[in-house]
DNA sequence: TTTGACCTTAGATGTTACTCTAAGGTTTAT
DNA sequence: ATAAACCTTAGAGTAACATCTAAGGTCAAA
């Protein structure tokens, strides 16, 4: 039996769906498993079924995602999204700095590293001479 | 049988091995068996002994992981340390700078979610009301 | 009607880097 | 002698996030 037919366009099954958003029909059911994403019908022979609400929260994911959050954090501001009336800005902004923070602190680290490297590469000739005196390697061989 | 009366101080065992380095014991195994350090012998009851070589190798790879180098390139590293004449320079340089040029995409991709995090955050009052109109929510639901 | 695209499920696999457990043997100190 | 502290192994578990497989069912079109 045919879908949608007086549906066409604001009805959809997992390949439309993850074409829209973005992401694999595979990743769809796995957000599907983890609680993120659910259809919000099924046709007689099981087929998940997708509308415009569905595509937007799969957006949410996405982007959420693109912002720094996992899957779990996601979870959270879905909640959020799907109960508005029951949750407050409080808890929305709670989230979004705690990432805000976390990340400044991976930034902070990696820039670190980014100079720690910088300085070890500035010191080795590159060339195809044995590798005997090499700073990158004997800098990582002593301390200080 | 005391494990080295006349070596104290230069050899030892896992524990010790693993304060010197600044990581546990379980990790030290761990690196064993994925090949990157190998006790240079083992006691009559099998206990792993380790000399100041293998203190050198173990903080070796403790600076390459801060350097942000994964295991495998800490063990192509190693690999070069470990025999220094049959390397060049070139090789130690070109795993550096391949790092360096992921970190730095790894900041530039940290920085866009910061930017992106500090724009929601700065729209939402962050109070005790409801999430109804949450810029930080709506932002996520909405395209652009 | 048959091909090919699409869908279903449970569950295995992959990545990186550990972290821990169970069940037991060894060493050292009191 | 016995307890505390240490060691051994194989293998399971964790986190985060998928990704893939096998074995099969469904659907639309040529
Ligand atoms: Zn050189
Ligand atoms: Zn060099
Ligand atoms: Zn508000
Ligand atoms: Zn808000």
């Amino acid at each position: 039996m045919h879908l949608l037919n007086d549906n066409l366009g604001t009805v959809m099954r997992i390949s439309e769906l993850a074409r829209r958003a973005g992401m694999s029909a595979h990743t769809v059911r796995y957000y599907e498993k983890v609680g993120l994403l659910t259809p919000s019908q099924r046709t007689e022979s099981n087929y998940r079924v997708y509308n415009k609400d569905d595509v937007i929260t799969a957006e949410f994911i996405k982007r959420s995602k693109e912002c720094g959050f996992s899957l779990s954090e996601t979870a959270s501001l879905l909640a959020i999204k799907n109960d508005k009336s029951q949750h407050v800005c409080a808890e929305a902004k709670q989230i979004t700095q705690t990432k805000i923070i976390e990340i400044a602190a991976q930034i902070e680290n990696l820039k670190k590293m980014q100079n720690t490297l910088t300085e070890l590469e500035a010191f080795c000739c590159g060339g195809q001479e044995s590798a005997e005196f090499c700073s990158i390697i004997s800098s990582l061989e002593q301390e200080t």
